[in-house]
Order: structure tokens, then C-alpha cells, then sequence
DNA sequence: CACCCGATTATCT
DNA sequence: GATAATCGGGTGT
């Protein structure tokens, strides 16, 4: 499966994210691939109240003021990292799409380790709980999902508009009402 | 199954 | 010192 090059990440965020469903996560590590389908995201700009990147660049946030088609990942409630994708088009300083959940494909007995428990259903249906699958930690902050390594983003299965289901963001206590979440039905 | 709530720490004010 | 782009366990229906 090809990997997505950095001209897909140069483009609006939002639209981005809605990209993103259907494509495939790959994450390899001690040897095995663990690999899933993106079914939701959630768009996240520095012209956004609720993204981290709203009150400028800083340290934690830097990432996403970076190169398109890397990885910023951060750490939040004490216990949860969550994964994002560096993307934007020229008129934004910073942009992010926050990979919220994927259905596993190869490595699920892998993942399923790591997360200690045997439920599929429960497994990456969260951005904590996929981060916890793959071995997503702070070790893999700032990099290049365009390239072969550790963690990339391939062409997936093609999926319809009709499929594809728009709701406002989780979580978040500003902007409540932008309709930048993305989610794929695939049952 | 729905709702409530505590955990736990990096980051920013 | 407050907050957080979450999760899972507990309780009650």
C-alpha cells in the first residue's frame, strides 16, 4: 500500500480529516506491524478556541507550526497520549487532525497485549486507547508520517460521501458547535 | 446501557 | 494553581 506524500497534508485542515477516513495507520514495532483503518478524526486550527494551538506556539504545541505530514502528539489527563496529523493549507499558521479512533487490522493479539484487555470492540475505538494499542508515546513526537518507519499513513479503501458521518467535536468546552468530526460507519 | 466521577501529570498562566 | 482534544470502573435502571 502507498504511502500518502506530504501534498495530501498540504491542504485545509478540515478536509484533511475527512481524507483521512478510510485511510490506513501503520505502526511498526519490536519487529511487527500493527495496522488499522481510520474511522473517526476531529480538525483542530490555530483560528480554533478549542485547539491547543490557539494561543500561539509554544513548546508542547510546536508540532503543529510545523512540516505537513508530521506527527504531534501530546499527553493530556494525566494518563492519555493522542494522536494528530500535521495539516494546513498556506493561509493558516497551524493545523492538526487528532486520529480519534481506527478498526485494527494486522497485530490486534499485539495490540490487545498492550492494552491488557481481549475486547475488540474496546481496543482502538478511543485517541487514548488506540495510542495505548500502537505504542503511541511522546518518543514518536514530531514524526514524518510520509515516510517508511515506526509510524506512517498508507492509501486505504475508498470510502462514499454517504458514508461518512459529520458531527460537532467531544471533549472540548470551546467551539462546541464546529461541525469537524468525521466519522466512518463501517458496521 | 446510561450516567457519574476519580485518576494523574505535563503544560501554561 | 488550574486545566485538560480521556478512560474505565462503579452504581443504578
Amino acid at each position: 500500500m502507498k504511502i500518502l506524500d506530504r501534498n495530501f497534508y498540504n491542504s485545509d485542515t478540515v478536509k484533511v480529516a475527512k481524507n483521512l477516513i478510510g485511510k490506513i495507520l501503520v505502526r511498526e514495532v519490536d519487529g511487527i506491524k500493527l495496522t488499522g483503518i481510520i474511522t473517526e478524526t476531529e480538525a483542530y486550527t490555530n483560528l480554533d478556541p478549542a485547539s491547543h494551538s490557539f494561543i500561539g506556539k509554544t513548546e508542547r504545541n510546536k508540532a503543529m507550526y510545523g512540516q505537513n505530514g508530521h506527527a504531534y502528539i501530546y499527553f493530556t489527563y494525566g494518563n492519555h497520549f493522542c494522536l494528530n496529523a500535521v495539516a494546513k493549507d498556506s493561509n493558516i499558521q497551524a493545523g492538526g487532525v487528532l486520529i480519534r479512533a481506527i478498526k485494527p487490522l494486522e497485530g490486534i493479539e499485539y495490540m490487545q497485549k498492550s492494552r491488557g484487555i481481549n475486547s475488540l470492540k474496546n481496543l482502538t475505538n478511543g485517541p487514548g486507547k488506540l495510542a495505548q494499542a500502537l505504542i503511541i508515546n511522546k518518543d514518536l513526537y514530531g514524526i514524518d508520517l510520509t515516510k517508511k518507519g515506526p509510524l506512517y499513513i498508507t492509501e486505504g479503501i475508498s470510502v462514499a460521501d454517504n458514508q461518512i458521518l459529520i458531527t460537532p467535536r467531544i471533549g472540548i468546552s470551546k467551539a462546541i458547535d464546529y461541525p469537524w468530526r468525521f466519522i466512518y460507519h463501517i458496521d
